[in-house]
DNA sequence: TTGACCAGTGTTTTT
DNA sequence: CACTGGTCAA
């Protein structure tokens, strides 16, 4: 099945019931931490390292040496992650490790989702502290948790320009990370941005609440408060899970933290895995200090470093750790491997992402025919967006290629509409879904009139859907309410089967309710062309048909058998937990094109990673702070250790943005990568450059002077560092400036930071901020 | 109520 | 550029 199995030919071999057979093949260290005993374990991990191996090894370990299977939890990110893990493990151990004695291996987000299911209708600590949750909640996805907080923003009076909704559920994000709900946000914000998202987040939590959701982050921290709060389920819990384990250890954030720690209190059998240089998830809250002070957090702790990388031959693996030296917050491991140099690294620089993209591709067609196969080459880059030119490129090659986007798919407008049916079906309260479809297909129920109903809904204190049956009584025409008479009634109907019939009529139930909506044909016909019609009628069949694919998990023995709800609830959760990596199917002979935080944990022969520029990689979001500077260069790391054998980066001397070509500035990256074994080129002709636009005025500060336009290529050794660089006219002390995220300022102090200079500006509502001067863009409004 | 058109806007990464 | 939210006429 996977890509990683087909490399470790030894698994074959091992003897399903032998305890010595769990350590066949290891090295010292790796024997290491699959004999480790009872306590807890940090398994420091470098790329390439036999990380997956050592985590089931140890699973089976353990089985083999007695502790009973059901009682081993493991939790991982992704739902691919967690499938590899369970094959590898059940290869190992037979059939104790299948089916429901086995081991719990699973996501932190589906786990938490099937305990609060299971025991959030009776723990009020999984609610809001007032109400427990209810089993049949719906799960946001990230489109309609920005729908649901874009209403509590304007039901809480607040401008929606001036409030953007992205802005807000960040920090409502940071918030529930810290496990508050609404009311302790409040009590905790001390300013005035904090108190007013807090005022959003009770607005928020009282309009999910009212429609019986939940988005990601509640998933996690409703899942945490339940097991902090919950002395006997937690108690009961504890006392199940005598081993945990965590993979990817350095992305878990503070809500998993809890979850995973309190699971393994009793027992203290804590076996965490992971590498600090790899984590890459810091903007969703994953907290770096968790791996970074495991020994604090559990004292005793045994540690086990595996540097011994296996994966990638010796130039690759001296240029990831070049790279990473540049870091600071990081627990060192030297890296080696006996594999002997292999090939040199290229650095290529080219004119612009159309010769990148042919450059890629002709190289991908040159390895192709030197006897690699496709599905062994992987293109990385920073951005979803970057992969259009490389596809374009292989296609017109005929270059079969994949991109891994598994949310692809769900994102389609059709299959969302189709699955907010399903959604308003399994929980009638979903006001989210019952707003997208209400009207879709046209069906003659508008604005005017479901505003009529809410108004309604909220004064008799009575759901939407139910207020929608009383639309006679609220003055509106019998035509329009002949076309709400049959919305609701397809919706009650289908919802009427849901607790008599069983779980496995799924997929022709949901074809039938599917077709009955019409949604099928609308989208096609909606479609400018025949084919894209076709398309999105299929796309519509194709819910129904992995619907009727969908396996539950596992079940509690003693449960009643599942009912046709279970089945459709269990569906939808998997269908909101589906991530882009698990999209990646290297057993298709193509090529891959990824974001690099996708690549995570896949390995291939040979990599090409594009777009090594100032402002993508490292991205110009993170510019303005150190720490996510750090997490740019970790997540170049990643990058780089994914490669076996073959590793190529581009840069482009210009770019096109917004449909624009802009001049670039060659990533900082590439002078840290600099050295034996690397090997850079310089392609760009200047040829394909006619349309270069200067940099813009915002970007050229404190970059060596392009201005002139004499220089229409920057010297190699990249620019924005070194050389002499004037400051801009009009930045000093009390100069006002403005910054597109923090508003505006006045400039307190100007710092040197090595080459570059460090801005302390004072925004009025925002605070005090240090920013990099070269890097915030920052606007000069009024001089001091 | 609908559909068409316009203007503005924002741009990372993902469970 | 691509997309969304909003406005306007029929």
């Amino acid at each position: 099945m996977s890509d990683l199995l087909l490399h470790l030919p030894r698994l074959a071999r091992v003897e399903p019931d032998s305890l010595s057979a769990c350590f066949d093949g290891l090295t010292p260290q790796q024997r290491a931490a699959v004999e480790h005993g009872a306590g807890p374990l940090l398994v420091l991990a470098g790329p390439g390292s036999g990380k997956t191996r050592v985590i089931t090894r140890r699973i089976a370990a353990r089985i083999a040496q007695g502790v009973p299977a059901w009682t081993i939890l493991a939790l991982t990110f992704s739902n691919k992650a967690a499938r590899e893990m369970r094959t590898r493990v059940e290869s190992l151990c037979g059939s104790r490790a299948t089916g429901r004695g086995g081991p719990t291996i699973s996501t932190f987000h589906a786990f938490s989702a099937q305990l609060l299911r299971r025991f959030g209708g009776s723990s009020l600590a999984a609610g809001l502290g007032t109400a427990p949750l209810r089993d049949d909640f719906s799960i946001l996805d990230a489109d309609d948790a920005a729908t649901a907080l874009r209403q509590a923003i304007s039901d809480s009076g607040l401008d929606p320009k001036q409030w953007r909704a992205s802005t807000v559920a960040s920090h409502i994000s940071r918030a529930k990370n810290q496990l508050w709900i609404a009311a302790e946000h409040a009590a905790n914000a001390s300013d005035f941005l904090e108190r007013t998202v807090a005022k959003v987040h009770a607005a928020y939590e009282r309009e999910t609440a009212r429609q019986n959701a939940l988005d990601f982050d509640d998933l996690l921290t409703r899942c945490a408060r339940m097991l902090r709060d919950d002395v006997e389920l937690r108690a009961e819990l504890q006392q199940r899970y005598v081993e945990v384990l965590v993979d990817e250890y350095q992305d878990t954030n503070h809500s998993q933290f809890v979850i995973a720690s309190l699971l393994a209190q009793q027992h203290r059998n804590i076996c965490v895995v992971g590498d600090p240089d790899q984590s890459i998830y810091g903007w969703r809250g994953a907290d770096l200090s968790n791996i970074l002070e495991f020994e604090k957090h559990f004292p005793r702790a045994a540690i086990v470093p595996l540097g011994e990388n296996f994966r990638s031959t010796g130039h690759i693996v001296a240029t990831a750790a070049r790279l990473i030296l540049h870091n600071g917050k990081r627990r060192h491991k030297e890296l080696h491997t006996s594999l002997g140099d292999g090939a040199t690294v290229e650095v290529v620089r080219l004119d612009n992402e159309i010769a990148e993209a042919e450059r890629v591709a002709q190289t991908i067609e040159r390895q192709h025919a030197e006897g690699m196969p496709l599905r062994e080459m992987a293109v990385l880059m920073r951005m979803n967006a970057l992969t259009r030119v490389v596809e374009d490129s292989l296609r017109r090659r005929n270059i079969p290629c994949v991109i891994a986007r598994g949310t692809a798919f769900f994102e389609r407008r059709e299959v969302r509409d189709a699955l907010a049916y399903l959604r308003l079906i399994a929980n009638p309260l979903d006001e989210v879904s019952l707003q997208r479809i209400v009207n879709v297909p046209a069906r003659g129920i508008g604005g005017t009139t479901m505003q009529r109903i809410g108004n309604a809904a909220v004064l008799r204190r009575i759901s939407l859907l139910d207020a929608m049956q009383q639309a006679r009584s609220l003055g509106i025409t019998e035509r329009t309410a002949k076309a709400i008479d049959g919305f609701v009634a397809l919706v009650v109907r289908a919802r009427s089967e849901l607790d008599v019939k069983p779980a496995a009529n799924l997929g022709g139930f949901v074809s039938r309710v599917l077709l009955e909506t019409g949604l099928g044909r609308a989208a096609a016909a909606s479609a400018e062309t025949e084919e894209e019609g076709a398309e999105r009628e299929a796309n519509v069949t194709e819910v129904a048909n992995a619907a009727a694919l969908h396996e539950m998990p596992e079940g509690d023995p003693s449960a009643a058998p599942p009912t046709l709800g279970d089945a459709l609830r269990s569906f939808l959760q998997s269908v909101a937990l589906v991530a882009d990596a698990d999209a990646i199917d290297p057993e298709k002979g193509a090529v891959t094109l990824m974001t690099l935080h996708a690549s995570k944990g896949l390995e291939f022969d040979s990599i090409f990673i594009i777009g090594l520029e100032e402002g993508l990689l490292p991205h110009a979001r993170s510019l303005g702070s150190p720490d996510e500077v750090e997490e740019e260069r970790r997540l170049l790391y990643v990058g780089i250790t994914r490669a076996r054998r073959h590793l190529l980066l581009t840069t482009c001397a210009a770019r096109t943005v917004r449909g624009l070509q802009e001049r670039t500035i060659e990533s900082g990256f590439l002078r840290e990568i600099a050295g034996e074994g690397v090997v850079s080129s310089d392609e760009a002709d200047g040829v394909g450059q006619m349309r270069v636009r200067e940099p813009s005025v915002m970007r050229r500060f404190g970059s060596a002077g392009s201005e002139s336009g004499a220089a229409p290529r920057p010297a190699l050794p990249a620019a924005g560092v070194g050389g002499s660089r004037q400051m801009p006219a009009g930045i000093r002390v009390g100069t006002v400036v403005r910054h597109a995220q923090f508003g505006v300022g006045r400039i307190t102090a100007l710092l040197p930071r090595g080459s570059m200079t460090s801005v302390e500006v004072d925004f009025r509502p925002g605070g005090r901020r240090t920013l990099v001067l070269e890097y915030a863009r920052l606007e000069i409004v009024a001089g001091s």
